[in-house]
DNA sequence: GGAATGATGTACT
DNA sequence: GTACATCATTCCG
């Protein structure tokens, strides 16, 4: 590998070895990439959640290592992949610390690239709909518990910071679907945007 | 072993 | 707006 390369790798894994809200922000507007049977399919990130390790009731690191969130204690840049309510997966992307247990949701995206077989997924509901939500969006992009501790920065499931991009407008405000920890305003949102829940 | 609980989505009134 | 499917995980005993 060519010195440059390592350069780009290690620059992509410091950018999630980060506290989870600073990374959730950061997040908004990047890229979500997963090349599956030969396609690349392409979505943008308009809404994600942060869960920390400290003061966070709400995040499942928060009673400690189990065997379910066992990679959301592992190195950062991996992906959290868990089943929600018994049916839908969900997709995090760790980050801080290895050990430490922070994780960021991703809860919807635009979808830029690969629709048709997005929809073929998903049945017939409206392109906007598509990735609008955490399982959906799992459910359109192929998503599935054996991609639970997946590399980011190896793939086939990555995460693209574009070099240009004019930075957006974010909203922040409290998170969604919780019972504990509900103050805590660590949910963000491109505003305006047509493709985020609610 | 048993019971409660979801970082949800869909259907229905 | 409300109802509920559905099951792995977690906690308690």
């Amino acid at each position: 590998m060519k010195v440059a390369e390592i350069d780009v790798e290690r620059a992509r894994r410091e950018f999630f070895a980060r506290s989870a809200r600073i990374v959730a922000r950061d997040l908004i507007g990047c890229l979500l990439v997963h090349d599956l049977e030969g396609e690349r399919l392409v979505g943008r990130i308009v809404e994600v959640e942060a869960y920390e390790s400290r003061g966070d009731a709400a995040s499942h690191s928060a009673r400690g290592p189990t065997p379910r969130n066992a990679s959301m204690f592992g190195p950062p840049g991996h992906a959290y992949v868990y089943l929600s309510y018994g049916v839908h997966c969900c997709f995090n992307v760790v980050t801080a610390d290895a050990g430490v247990g922070e994780a960021v949701l991703v809860r919807a995206l635009e979808p830029l690239r690969g629709l048709e077989s997005m929809r073929s997924r998903r049945g017939a509901v409206a392109d906007v709909d598509l990735c609008r939500g955490p399982g959906r969006l799992s459910r359109a992009l192929g998503f599935e518990l054996e991609h639970d501790g997946l590399d980011l920065v190896r793939g086939p499931i990555g995460i693209h910071v574009p070099t240009r991009m004019s930075r957006p407008r974010v909203d922040r405000g409290p998170r969604i679907g919780i019972t504990k920890s509900v103050e805590l305003p660590w949910r963000f949102v491109e505003r305006g945007s047509r493709h985020a829940s609610r």
